[in-house]
DNA sequence: CTGATTGCTGCAAAGGTTTGCAGCGAAATA
DNA sequence: TATTTCGCTGCAAACCTTTGCAGCAATCAG
């Protein structure tokens, strides 16, 4: 039913090449045949079967955006900054969201392979050596993880974790827990590890518990056993399980900031309308969307995939993958205050700071991280 | 690059046909020779290429869903819903996002049209006859508005907005505002309309207030036009613009729900994290995704778009496309109270009913609207 | 006036798959 | 033994484009 190149051709007396050229090739057709076609085209509502196209030339003018769970609001700026970063050069992006499964990832990758010229993989849940194997089939930039040999985005919240852990201490807290993230995430990891070196450094406690569904429900259920632990400041993996964990503590009689102290991470717009407003380290969400799609694009546009449509591979053929970090900012709000007195924290901490207060720039590519390797 | 249908051939020393129907016939193919094409496949890492597949079957097995704006917790619950359905039919969902741009819109539908089977168009902002006229490029639902000739799944906000104008009559309110959503927003005229019906019935003044962007600092933003009207109740086209606005007249002073009672649409989850926690009209919006899935790839399966894939449109070419209008409920929390007692308003009101009150069922398909129309 | 250039158009191959039809050998039937 | 049936495989067309190459007429340079 609806009209393909033939029927344009037909209806215009010229051959189909000349209508392709028509549209993929103005300049090569005379002015007057041109507006014929036009005409017919208008008129018979033409459009060029983009699946057809990309067959030949190699290039959907498509990207694929798979994250891991569409309703955490640490998404959508990115998506958006992604959506219209892609707009300016003229391309689409499609978004999938995986439910947090790795397999679902998978799937998905698959699917997406030969439809969009490459894949944003944005906070992967499954390992290191299927995101390689899967980067054979179809470029793939990784966003919120480091895979060796392949360009990825990140921010570091290694940084943010320990800024957060130095702002608690700093609060007289020495008894920190952590709520840990999915397993699989790199993101959990990282805050694991620096949040680690940071409460021990600074002689506290520090006990994980998880891994968690990164959710509000999550972080709620995860109450009782923070109070169990004694601790008297969490760091969450993010701000949707903080502000559960926040709920729950509620629930469970526990006052946030005055029992317990709580500091997300993400800085979700969320985070400024609870009551407490949250303590939280802000991302540069929509500055890593962007960095991808650019990482990506500049990739792609040096060599077409496939057919002849590219005219000839580079001979150069190892690529450079770039691997950027972004820097993140603790923000200060109403979820954190000084250690309630007891035999192991310090009555003597200094007292809080009132108001958002910014310690960082927002994410600029660090020069230190914002290098060039070799694949 | 990557393996074709071709190398697979090559490989195991049969026809490019019979690697062809190992996949999508297998029981045409002798099991040993489909074991060995299926060792060689794995080997060569063979995926088939989907794009070159539905230039010939007409079948992407991919559907598109298009919404006006990701950011908003609105949606998600619907993608989702709309995705598990989806795949449950063995079909995948890709996302995209106009940022409330009917432009966008278009040339989303556009740049989707060849590559899925059909298009979900959530909350238009278009025009009727644009949106008619796009379906006759690709298979189209409409969720959220009802255009005639077109399979639409709606919800019945109208039912909604009289609920809650009912409910702030019953607590005393005589002057109540609405703040309507975007322009183009088919809800947005169906909540004025019942609205206004509603308020007048009641012999309460009403003032439209709008349109208005649909997020929270465009609620904010309508704190002081609240105030001059004097109004004591206020009803938003969403839950994001009521929480923007709660926001705001606390910024101005103003006090919710014992100055100003605030109603919310659409129970997003953070409405139960605010404080004061929002009275809202409940929309079933995981069901609206999966019904809106279920009316395209019925209305899908029976005839193949082009090429010889489907054998033979049915000659009863005139499909009937159903309309389908999802129940909506109030729920009461708290930002809504007895009217402030004044000139106006009666002080004599019933008290509030505290807590949590579900007044209907979830978003079941109501008898009276779910029939069937011809196109 | 000849030869080269230019501007436009047509031809046909190519891209990766599906599928109706035909062919072939072996088994089942008569 | 002759004939049909059956199970499997190969052939080739088709889907809708793009694009290198060739052809053609008209213009230009010499």
């Amino acid at each position: 039913m609806p009209a393909t190149i033939r029927d344009v051709a037909r209806a215009s007396g010229v051959h189909i090449s000349t209508v392709s050229r028509t549209f993929s090739a103005p300049h090569l057709v005379n002015p007057e045949t041109r507006s014929r076609v036009l005409a017919c085209a208008e008129e018979l509502g033409y459009r060029p079967n983009r699946a057809a196209r990309a067959l030949i030339t190699g290039r959907t003018h498509n990207i694929g955006l798979i994250i891991a769970d569409i309703a955490n609001p640490f998404f959508p700026p990115l998506i958006k900054a992604a959506e219209s970063q892609a707009r300016q050069r003229d391309y689409h992006v499609f978004v999938a969201d995986t439910n947090e499964d790795p397999i679902a990832e998978e799937e998905l990758v698959h699917a997406l392979a030969k439809q969009v010229d490459g894949v944003l993989l944005c906070s992967p849940r499954m390992s290191n050596s299927m995101i390689e194997q899967l980067s054979r089939e179809v470029p793939l930039v990784v966003i919120n993880r480091q895979v060796a040999g392949l360009p990825c985005v990140t921010m570091d919240v290694g940084q943010g974790a320990r800024s957060a852990v130095e702002h608690l201490l700093g609060l007289g807290h020495r008894r920190i827990a952590l709520l840990s993230g999915p397993r699989g995430s790199w993101t959990s990891r990282e805050i694991r590890r620096a949040a680690g070196v940071a409460a021990r450094a600074g002689g506290a406690e520090f006990t994980v518990i998880g891994p968690n569904q990164p959710t509000e429900t999550g972080g709620a259920a995860l109450a009782e056993q923070v109070r169990r632990s004694a601790a008297t400041a969490v760091l969450a993996y993010n701000d949707l399980m903080a502000i559960g964990l926040i709920e729950g503590l509620d629930a469970l009689g526990a006052r946030v900031p005055q029992d317990v102290s709580v500091v997300g991470i993400d800085d979700i717009a969320l985070s400024r309308l609870t009551r407490p407003k949250l303590t939280t380290v802000a991302t540069p969400n929509a500055a890593a969307g962007r960095t991808a799609v650019d990482m990506l694009l500049q990739h792609d546009t040096v060599a077409a995939r496939g057919s002849r449509g590219g005219r000839g591979v580079t001979s150069d053929d190892r690529r450079t993958t770039a691997q950027v970090m972004l820097q993140t900012e603790l923000v200060i709000r109403d979820s954190t205050a000084v250690a309630p007195a007891d035999g192991r924290n310090r009555p003597d901490a200094e007292s809080v700071i009132p108001g958002p207060h910014r310690l960082a720039g927002p994410g600029r590519p660090t020069a230190a991280t914002g290098g060039v390797v070799a694949s």
